[in-house]
DNA sequence: CACTGGGTTTGACCATGGTCAATACCGCGC
DNA sequence: GCGCGGTATTGACCATGGTCAAACCCAGTG
């Protein structure tokens, strides 16, 4: 088991984020820990439009958001693009390049953000003799299979507004795990990503923020939103949380 | 490497349905394979309408179907469903249990069907001592995410007419490596699934067929889809099939 | 400080596809 | 064979949300 101190240390350095987004409590050592860590690499910071990995790159590595925003995005060969997902500090990307060693999706920076990359050669050679770090690694990725179906989930939801409200929700949920205050979101990428990423048009996202704000559910404020009735936002996205 | 005998050998026990999705060429042995095998177990074959497992319910298990077909589908608490996947000879299901304990979905059969069990906790024995077969499942947990990231590009069309066209013609590549005729589709499933899983109404996805039929693209009758004019419906997809 | 330009909001209009309802079809059991 | 029940098709109607277009706002720049 770990103790606080030798946590805190890790958390000043790179691995830290890896460790958040494999969850605690995990099954690892402080020495699996600092093996784990070892295999992340700083790079250098990405600014507001940078690519990580480009679809179809070979893959080499995944990556943990360390602060900062992402969205990652497929783009059919005709300009039909679809956003994928959101990614705050403590995320990992590039799980799909896993597969068949081409990164199926791009990343790309929403606003200056940092990640540190885990070369997946030495993370495959540092978790053949942790066998804890594997199975970790294998839940991971399964957990990035379920936020995937959440997202479908979403998609589903015939309403154009209750998906929206899932998806302020969801944020929320985001920033309490990340101890930020839930209430108030910094919301990082454009109206037309929300929309593309909800598969709706970019006013109507706009619409519905104006008029969740006169419905007293929100205050609105360009890329800041405040939510103040976290009752109606429920009521909106029916259904618990279950999944 | 594997030579052509053993593989049939195996093919006839409920293995090969396993390394069918564990997609070859992989780095597994024949001894590998058989070890492999060793962890799959036949289970009592499902009826129509009878269920795998069920969302909520602890994870334990692996399930790789044999024959037949199955969807995947979850809840929310207020009478809404989403179905998630369809599941044909071969394809993995039950990998989103993974990350914690309990199945995210529900899976259900499409037709009697019969599928094959993986207890995580023999394929994990197994895997310990097989780097390959390890890293092999980390292939198809991430696979089944860029699957899932598919479906999502396809929720993301904003034509109901280009969604049915993306679905059918999956359909149609996932019969061809299954070396069924793949102009010659059976949907075990009903057009209330269909719909469901494309984000449309049942009615709307009724209407697509009789267009597509009467536009000479496909020839409908209930269940059973023949593709007359496959070229037709990739320009209806518009894009490639690059992702 | 004005100017420019991207992102955003708002308005008006209309098409796509959802809803409701009736009918048709097929398989199955009696 | 007949009737029944579930599934699928078809029709009519209308609401939601997409499209086009104009106005707006703020940030950054000269």
């Amino acid at each position: 088991m770990t103790s606080h101190v030798d946590l805190d240390e890790l958390r000043r350095n790179c691995g830290y984020s890896a460790i958040h987004d494999f969850r605690l409590p995990v099954g690892l050592s402080v020495g699996d820990l600092q093996a784990l860590n070892s295999t992340a690499h700083d790079m250098l910071p990405l600014d507001r439009g940078d690519t990580l990995f480009r679809q179809g790159e070979s893959f080499g590595a995944l990556y943990v958001v360390r602060s900062g925003s992402l969205k990652t995005f497929v783009d059919g060969s005709e300009g039909d693009l679809q956003v994928l997902g959101f990614h705050l500090p403590g995320d990992i990307m590039g799980i799909g390049g896993l597969t068949n060693e081409h990164y199926p999706c791009s990343a790309e920076a929403l606003e200056r953000s940092s990640v540190c990359e885990l070369r997946y050669a030495q993370l495959q050679e540092v978790s053949a003799s942790l066998p804890a770090l594997h199975h970790q690694l294998i839940r991971v990725i399964s957990g990035a299979l379920v936020t995937e179906q959440r997202h479908l989930v979403m998609m589903g939801k015939q309403q154009a507004q209750r998906r929206l409200a899932f998806f302020i929700r969801r944020m929320a949920d985001r920033y309490e795990r990340l101890s930020r205050d839930p209430q108030e979101l910094k919301l990082s990428m454009s109206r037309s990503d929300i929309a593309n990423y909800l598969g709706l048009a970019l006013e109507t996202v706009s619409r519905l923020f104006t008029r969740m704000e006169s419905d007293g559910l929100l205050a609105v404020n360009r890329k800041s939103i405040r939510i103040l009735r976290r009752d109606l936002l429920n009521d909106l996205c029916g259904g618990e949380i279950d999944i």
